[in-house]
RNA sequence: GCUGGUGUAGCUCAAUAGGUAGAGCAGCUGACUUGUAAUCAGCAGGUUGGGGGUUCAAGUCCUCUCGCCAGCUCCA
């Protein structure tokens, strides 16, 4: 008899060679039928996912997993996957299945098939999908050699090429009704746990994510336990679309995009308050953690990107322009500027660090199938700023810097984002000892700071390693915002120096570094991150007065001539509509405050307030109520209070 | 750039099986003077993204092209 311990729930004896279900089952079957999962513990004491099919053949530890916990959710979209590609071979039987993984909120699946998948084949492969899960088939694990694995999926070259990359003699694969895959598991029981699922899109993914291999089609679902679930998840996805900027931006009139100039941004007049009100406190903070602010052309000599090693490294990226015969590029980076700023003149070690700081407008040739509203555009402007020091000022700067990131992203309201240490990419500059130096300084610094991160190997710029920060949009998905780089390359390619304490002259280290990341992105995230109900102070409307007829329409003037001497951004509604029909406009405009007047207003000299959010503050004073709005602004509050 | 989808008035959407474009909102005009999310009536608004083709006839079919959407690659 061996010996089973099962954690909150005791010890079961059992015989050798039982599976945990038929174990589980003995004792109590409906635990037995609930579980999903177990998660035993290895003789290391590490833990480990297993099929409840799981032979257990001497004493063991584990847990079992129900539906509630997230491993469970996982793996049932990993086994939907599975069903689907099992449907998918029953239609199409020579579909080539390559990777079929469980991603967040559901699954995919790539495959080759030399047919073209359109959404209108998704009803019959989901109907498919439908009669294997009532089959109750089992997910049925074998461990094989490589070499059987081999035979098995002799007409696959995707497995073939998985088969060849597994280190390990043998290799695990499961079996569905009469779907075989190579799968290093582990998965549901049964078929009949998927309670519903749904099918989502079709798009294109290349094999192994690299594009010079080939494009396969790639199915995107997702799968849950229960009905109920899919229909919040749909509903939640709904509804997360109501926040997407791009829409906002239009129907807020803050900017446009017109076929004209694909990719480049049309700023509007309440685009650009929004815009000014967060650069007006970008220089603000700027100034008072001592940096200067400079600004560099847009046009510069193809000269210079030939020396700064863009022309080697970025050219794909670039724009050029042709004057008097010479060649010229629309920089796509503010470094080479700053630098020529910087070489304008000799520098002593008592200046350092420098720090000039740069809206810079910038453009890049992005391809045209990733420009995504403002996320992802032609031009935009970096809040850029290119710190000289000296070697041993460096980890001060970069915390100086995590902490104005962190300061910024508070004020916006933005508590939900996450840091990635970018490494060395395949095409860069500079020699490896440089990178081993940069990457461990970054590194050092983001553990100085206690930041929680993940390694990005080869994303980091040409020229240097560097630190960025995501924020996430409406559905979730994550742009990089704030980034901050070191480079020792560029300091030598532009040969610039210092005059050291010694009186011999010194290279300096440079800090390239943007905090909003772009003005554009940063807005358009700050829309979706509020479903555009932008904090007072940002709102390019703050307040809506609405006359309840055109009685009170001298009285609601003085009103609005207060408010904008006070110098608020307000709006008057002076139609001859109904209060309703005022409302609900300045409802949809989401202007965070109405001023509604009327024959009681107007007889006691006081306003009412509506607030967007919900709530009426009834008669008070002007003067009470600018009292109450600057306590607001100066605060920057995120709800009017 | 690649894969798939999509493109009708400022916005949201109609238009049977190809028969030559229709509504609501917004706009303009007029009436209504209104107390917490759309008052009523009238008017005006489109060479159906663009080019080419098939056809007696194209918003509808074919083709090229551009934009947009989802995803892949790439990125602030």
């Amino acid at each position: 008899m061996k010996k089973l311990i099962i954690e909150n729930s005791g010890e079961v004896n059992h015989e050798e060679g039982l599976s945990i279900f038929d174990i589980i089952s003995d004792k109590d079957k409906q635990t037995a039928k609930k579980a999903i999962l177990a998660e035993i513990e290895l003789k290391d004491g590490s833990k480990k996912l297993v099929d409840l099919t799981f032979k257990v053949n001497d004493d063991l530890k584990m847990k079992l997993l129900f539906p509630e916990d997230a491993e469970s959710l996982d793996t049932l979209n990993h086994s939907t996957s599975h069903i689907m590609a099992a449907a998918i071979k029953k239609i199409y039987p020579e579909a080539k299945f390559a990777i079929g993984p469980s991603i967040k909120d559901g699954f995919y699946y790539d495959f080759e098939l030399d047919k073209v998948i359109s959404p209108e084949n998704l009803k019959p492969i989901e109907d498919e999908m439908k009669k294997i899960i009532s089959s109750n088939y089992s997910f049925i694990r074998k461990e094989i050699t490589k070499n059987e694995a081999k035979k098995i999926f002799k007409d696959n070259p995707y497995k073939l090429e998985l088969i060849d990359g597994i280190n390990d003699e043998y290799v695990s694969i499961y079996e569905t009704g009469d779907f075989i895959d190579l799968c290093s598991g582990p998965h549901i029981i049964s078929t009949s746990k998927v309670g519903a699922f749904k099918l989502l899109s079709v798009a294109g993914a290349y094999w192994r994510g690299n594009e010079n291999n080939k494009m396969l089609i790639r199915i995107y679902g997702t799968a849950f336990f229960n009905k109920e679930d899919l229909k919040n998840y749909l509903e939640r996805i709904e509804r997360a679309k109501l926040s997407d900027h791009r829409k906002i931006g239009k129907d807020l009139e803050l900017y446009s995009f017109h076929d004209e100039a694909p990719g480049f941004p049309f700023w509007h007049p309440k685009g650009m308050i929004i815009r000014n009100i967060i650069i007006d406190y970008w220089r603000k903070i700027h100034q008072e953690n001592g940096y200067q602010e400079i600004q560099t052309p847009v046009i510069l000599s193809n000269q210079l990107w030939h020396t700064s090693g863009h022309w080697d490294h970025y050219k794909e990226n670039m724009y050029f322009v042709k004057i008097d015969g010479n060649d010229y590029a629309i920089k796509p980076m503010n470094c080479p500027g700053a630098i020529l700023v910087y070489k304008s003149k000799q520098h002593s070690y008592r200046e350092f660090p420098i720090r000039y700081a740069e809206l810079g407008l910038v453009h890049r040739h992005e391809k045209s199938g990733v420009l995504h509203g403002l996320f992802r555009v032609r031009n935009f402007t970096q809040d850029d700023a290119h710190i000289f020091a000296l070697d041993e000022q460096l980890t001060a700067e970069i915390t100086s810097i995590i902490n104005m990131i962190g300061k910024m992203y508070s004020i916006f309201g933005f508590k939900d984002y996450h840091v990635e240490l970018s490494t060395r990419p395949a095409d860069r500059i500079g020699s490896d000892e440089m990178w081993d130096m940069a990457e461990q300084k970054l590194e050092e610094a983001i553990k100085e700071n206690n930041l929680v991160y993940k390694i990005n190997p080869g994303d980091g710029a040409f020229y240097g390693p560097k630190i960025d920060f995501h924020i996430k949009d409406s559905l979730e998905r994550t742009w990089q915002c704030a980034t901050i780089q070191l480079d020792f390359a560029m300091p030598e390619k532009f040969d610039i120096t210092y005059m050291g304490e010694d009186n011999l002259k010194h290279r300096p280290v440079m800090l390239h570094r943007v905090i909003l990341g772009s003005v554009e992105r940063f807005i358009g995230i700050l829309i979706e991150n509020y479903s555009g109900n932008l904090p007072l102070w940002i709102a390019p409307v703050q307040i809506a007065i609405l006359p309840i007829s055109d009685k009170y329409q001298q009285y609601s003037d003085n009103v609005f001539k207060k408010l904008k001497e006070e110098g608020y951004r307000v709006e008057i509604d002076n139609r001859v509509e109904s209060l309703n029909k005022k409302i609900r406009q300045a409802e949809l405009s989401k202007i965070p405050l109405m001023v509604i007047i009327g024959e009681k207003e107007q007889e006691s000299g006081t306003i009412t307030i509506r607030k967007k959010a919900g709530g009426d503050i009834k008669n008070i004073e002007i003067k009470e109520f600018i009292n109450i709005l600057r306590e607001n602004i100066e605060n920057k509050k995120t709800y009017f209070e």
